[in-house]
DNA sequence: CGCGTGGTTGAGTCATCTCAATTACTGTGG
DNA sequence: CCACAGTAATTGAGATGACTCAACCACGCG
């Protein structure tokens, strides 16, 4: 639940804990490709993943999207919108997934009244700012094979450090035109940057899974450090 | 002081804004082009501008660097690295500038007693994460144009919101090369498409003085809405 | 077995980049 | 008051990474 998802982000006592999961308004089974939050809205509450994937997304208006994140099992979704009233991106299943959501009015009070969440919230918002930096210099600085390298080393740490795959080896639920949107590059462009990495050696990505055979050439590859993700110390292979 | 940029995010009471008032270290008197905070550094507070104008950024292994914001008076340095105990981005001045720095100790244990100083902190992250996601959006999306328009837009939504300028006429402290840093284009470029900028009349640029003459036009041209600035309803012009 | 989604390929184009000078402006020392 | 240095802006020319358009292929599913 919620507290899983949190604890990464600040210790919580039993009493938070507790509070947390009562506060869990209702569990959505979501299709691949519903919104779950939308641009301009105010959100309902904050989200946490239970299973599958999502990703959050600007619509530009010439109907061009923009990936900004995605999301997997135990990130939160909305937390963002709640104190500022309004969405400022949306949300979407990736694939068919699963979200616990506690309601904005619940979260208010938990956050008014419980310093320790709170500052776990606060966290949480610091982190994903942390990588959405990351992202910037990616997109604004990198050639396609080292932006692509860059964003592959990033979802392995991620789903590694949430327990999904191990030894470079984890089930890979997107498809390059995701990766395209999420990249800023066409997805024929990553077609053809994804063979030359394969070409290299580097990795193999085909049947929904993804093997990376060289992870030191990999981060060499994408110029990556696990640094702006701040995750816990043992994960950081 | 401290106060006066937070207020924008929450209100404080007289207490509150005593207690920033008491808790600021020192003033710096910074030159152009000296680092404030040092990515991988632990840092020594939270800061907020004064005067002048700073920029946050992540230097890339082969030299490159990205710009992630731009910092002008009102504005908080290093709330993200409280926290999380390392930065994730270096910040330096763009001119020369003045900062308040209240100390990291200090910092924390207001967090921890004041309800209202900790939420406002938490929107400024959440304002802070939103612009950079539009900036995420701008750099994958859009094409230089359409790009450096909306950083015009940006910049000046957010320096006539601080009431520095007016009716589009601001003081513009940003050379071609930091408008290339912050969109992920060349200077070569940047300089070519700002003249077209020109040339279809939108903006004046020059001897360090933006005027905007359009500025629906520019809006239009760089596809901006400032929603994502979250700034108070009555600056929307 | 046909349809849909995702992946792959080819070919031509264009936005943007790099390299390399040149020009303007500003502040400084002689 | 002028020569000079240093920074910022501008221009030219050629190279190229990435894009678009348009097919085509492969697989999974009803």
């Amino acid at each position: 639940m919620l507290a899983d998802g949190l604890e990464r982000f600040g210790r919580l006592s039993h009493g938070d804990r507790d509070l947390l999961a009562q506060a869990v308004g209702r569990v959505d089974v979501l299709q691949a490709g519903m919104d779950v939050l939308t641009e301009g809205d105010r959100p309902p509450g904050c989200m946490v993943v239970l299973e599958g994937a999502l990703f959050s997304y600007k619509l530009l208006s010439d109907g061009r999207r923009q990936i900004l994140s995605f999301l997997i099992p135990g990130d939160l979704a909305g937390s963002s919108g709640l104190m500022l009233g309004r969405m400022d991106h949306s949300v979407a299943a990736l694939m068919p997934s699963s979200v616990a959501t506690v309601p904005r009015q619940a979260m208010m009070e938990m956050v008014a009244t419980r310093p320790s969440i709170a500052q776990a919230l606060w966290r949480e918002t610091q982190v994903a700012g942390a990588v959405t930096r990351e992202w910037v210099a990616n997109i604004g600085q990198r050639p396609a094979y080292q932006r692509i390298a860059h964003l592959i080393c990033e979802m392995r740490a991620r789903f590694e450090a949430a327990g999904l795959g191990a030894n470079g080896r984890i089930a890979w639920p997107f498809t390059q035109a995701h990766i395209a949107e999420a990249t800023g590059l066409s997805s024929v462009h990553v077609n053809r940057t994804l063979q030359q990495i394969r070409g290299d050696g580097l990795i193999t990505l085909n049947l929904g899974t993804l093997v990376i055979h060289d992870w030191k050439g990999l981060q060499q590859a994408g110029d990556f450090t696990p640094a702006y993700l701040f995750l816990p110390p043992s994960n950081n292979t």
